[in-house]
DNA sequence: GCGACAG
DNA sequence: ATCTTGTCGC
């Protein structure tokens, strides 16, 4: 288990966040996304990281490549990974972000000619208490264009699950319908989205990094057979290992010892 | 005590 | 996230 990070570290990391966002192109950067059907799109991926039942030590990191628009499994990767951080709302990239960075690495080594040309992120990126979540943060770090779709209302920034909130949803009545999530400010954090004509609940689709968030929305739209976005549905499988019991509570406690000590010179622990 | 809480 | 079966509707 982990216990509860320090104030220190939180802080650290949001400072982390705030270095990282001067690096965020919230734009569409790439031609094929100004293209009518994203002509030239070839290559998306899907990534997440599935957790264990009663297991918060270990989790599987899994990224997948679908052909463009065909949406067909090109390249699968699945690791079991050790998790070396909790998960804390709002730093949920700290968790993840290092393990799927790996996933990626191994795909460019093994297979350079497969590398996506974006990459779809389970879970929130502009869409966030401070305007950098986990597809903000994979898309700085790898450069890639990500964007982030997430399955439920992240209540942040003034927005909220008000009457008004579920009337706009009411009101979404065919696939690629959406409303704007705006915060206090006015600045659109990202957009709720009918994915498809068959599900009334809405997904959550923002900027994750170098990609506009209607041309998010569009391309998101046009990867969904169903609720969720192919390229992370097609995650969804889970994992079928079964893990030894006995790698056990203290090497975890150890690891997450350790990340703490390296992380805050000085502590005690 | 009650509601929130990406994954 | 994950624990879990059936059930109602097209």
């Amino acid at each position: 288990m982990f216990s509860a990070p320090p104030e220190a570290l939180l802080k650290q990391w949001e400072s982390e966040q705030d270095r990282l966002r001067l690096q965020l192109i919230q734009e569409d950067s790439e031609d094929w996304q100004r293209r009518t059907h994203f002509l030239g799109l070839e290559r998306v991926a899907g990534v997440d990281l599935s957790y264990i039942k009663g297991d918060h030590v270990h989790a599987c990191a899994q990224l997948v490549v679908l052909s463009y628009p065909e949406l067909q499994v090109l390249y699968e990767d699945s690791q079991m990974v050790t998790l070396t951080a909790p998960y804390i709302a709002g730093f949920l990239a700290f968790r993840e972000t290092p393990f799927l960075l790996d996933a990626l690495k191994r795909l460019e080594k093994n297979r350079p000619d497969l590398v996506p040309q974006v990459v779809f992120v389970d879970g929130n990126g502009l869409f966030h208490y401070r305007e950098f979540g986990l597809a903000c943060h994979l898309g700085v770090l790898s450069g890639l264009p990500c964007v982030g779709v997430a399955k439920n209302l992240l209540q942040v920034q003034g927005v909220r699950k008000s009457e008004e909130h579920q009337a706009q949803v009411a009101a979404l009545t065919k696939g690629g319908d959406s409303f704007p999530l705006t915060a206090a400010s006015g600045k659109v954090l990202g957009k709720a989205l009918r994915s498809s004509d068959s599900s009334s609940k809405p997904v959550y689709v923002s900027v994750g990094h170098k990609i506009s968030v209607d041309t998010a929305v569009r391309l998101t739209h046009s990867c969904c057979r169903y609720r969720i976005p192919e390229p992370i549905r097609q995650l969804s499988g889970g994992i079928s290992v079964e893990l030894d019991s006995n790698v056990g509570v203290a090497e975890a406690d150890r690891r997450s010892r350790e990340y703490l000590r390296s992380h805050l010179p000085g502590a005690r622990t």
